[in-house]
RNA sequence: GGGUAGGUACCGAAGUGGCCAAACGGGGUGGACUGUAAAUCCACUGGCUUACGCCUUCAAUGGUUCGAAUCCAUUCCUGCCCA
């Protein structure tokens, strides 16, 4: 394909491209470019707002370039405490590359593993000496540091910034160098990083790196960036159903968001449900399966378009050796079919303010305790529920 | 090292001896309405309890007091100014 082909192709979803003049460029060069992404193996779970920036490798390889895959395994260990007071836990090697393995798998469901190239910073970053540290950070003023935009917040509203923390983009920076990497992909909050990048290499004697940016996905809240620990995520190895019914939970405007950036077309007219049922199980189909996403489907048309529980496929509880009333029941559901731990005061909510419900009647009373017959559905909040053993 | 301001629940933030499990806002959850949308309205939001109430919490430890988030001492942590 031509080179001029090949940019228009790339730029599709782009937020920016740092030069598109400089791309042209190297791809004009005719062969196949490194193009580095780098993740942060902190949690082991990719989720949808990463697969922005993987999609968009994937279409570098599919071009006949080069992924780089750059395994942060040395900044993890390290642990970045950004975000005030929370240090965040240090992590073991073998967590890390446990994490990373997991990583690597699930990017593997985008990326084509044949022209990726996946590499662990720690390679170069543990035989570093100290004096070579001093080195690399002899090149960069504090003053450029304190230019980006997070650390100048963070400063204005007297937080703490701490000094390993300003070492993040020199790192990431020198991975740009090691790789030599031709483009580097990331969301547009990595622009400062990516630039790092450019004035290391520049000072290596080497040709400049590209910076490419992709939009950063909202979550499911519709504001903030999805994020694991904002909860706002969906990860792309969750069951069918919970992708399914995370992504019919959005609003008719991250709709149009999810469709531009991670289908890569505008949303479609008609009913705007019938487009969020179309969005669904479009990802679901490319995370798993055209049957699952099928089933998840129609699972989600029997218990929510035709509130029809009894026919759905549900969780089981057993309630073997449980207290018979309603608010023991519900915490037993939660802890057995979805491992979370409910309060008795938080369950006894649910059933006082009507969530909960027992073969479609509606329990109110904490006290109630109904003849649970087996086979029988319990609903507990809006999109759980589980059927009881028998 | 010196000075100074602080550390309150998921977050922000009031409270400066009893009326404090702690105002208010955000977030979250549930209900009504819906399309598991948005908007709106209502309720709930430390643990145990049907409830009375009991228990654990306001950085940590120790103390004063009938009684402490609030007063005192020590320690830890953070910002700012000076060096």
């Amino acid at each position: 394909m031509s080179p001029e082909k090949q940019l228009e192709l790339l730029k599709r979803g782009a937020a920016q491209i740092i030069s598109e003049a400089d791309l042209l460029e190297k791809l004009r060069q005719n062969r196949p470019l490194n193009i580095k992404l780098g993740v942060d193996p902190t949690a082991p779970d990719i989720h949808l707002g990463f697969t922005v920036a993987l999609q968009k490798l994937r279409q570098f390889q599919d071009l006949g370039h080069t992924a780089i895959l750059i395994i942060g395994d040395f900044t993890a260990m390290i642990g970045d405490p950004s975000g005030r007071s929370k240090t965040r836990p240090q992590l073991t090697h073998d967590q890390v590359m446990a994490n990373a393995r997991s990583f690597r798998d699930q990017a593997f469901k985008i990326l084509d593993p044949k022209k990726t190239k996946t590499v662990f910073n720690g390679e170069w970053f543990e035989l570093m000496t100290f004096e070579e540290v001093i080195k690399l950070n002899s090149r960069v003023t504090l003053q450029q540091m304190l230019q980006r935009e997070d650390f100048a917040k963070r400063i204005a509203n007297n937080e703490p910034v701490r000094l390993h923390e300003i070492q993040y983009p020199i790192i990431q920076g020198w991975d740009s160098v090691k790789v030599q990497a031709d483009v580097e992909i990331g969301g547009t909050d990595q622009l400062f990083n990516i630039l790092v990048g450019r004035d290391l290499q520049k000072e290596e004697g080497m040709p400049q790196q590209i910076v490419f940016l992709m939009p950063l996905l909202e979550g499911l809240d519709g504001v903030q960036k999805m994020s694991k620990s904002l909860g706002n995520y969906v990860g792309v190895s969750e069951a069918p159903e919970t992708m399914f019914g995370k992504l019919m939970s959005i609003s008719d405007t991250l709709m149009a968001r999810y469709y531009l950036l991670l289908l890569g077309e505008e949303m479609p007219g008609g009913h705007p449900m019938e487009a969020k049922k179309q969005l669904a199980f479009r990802i679901v189909e490319r995370y798993h399966s055209r049957e699952c996403a099928q089933a998840a489907l129609n699972d989600f048309n029997t218990r929510f378009s035709k509130k029809d529980l009894a026919s759905a496929d549900l969780p089981v509880i057993s309630l073997d050796g449980l207290a018979p009333d309603i608010v023991s029941v519900v915490v037993a559901a939660y802890a057995q079919a979805f491992q979370i731990t409910k309060s008795r005061g938080d369950a006894r909510r649910l059933v006082e303010q009507g969530s909960v419900q027992w073969a479609g009647e509606k329990i109110t009373d904490p006290k109630a305790t109904p003849a649970f017959a087996k086979g029988g559905e319990l609903k507990l909040d809006k999109t759980r529920a589980v059927r009881v053993a028998g």
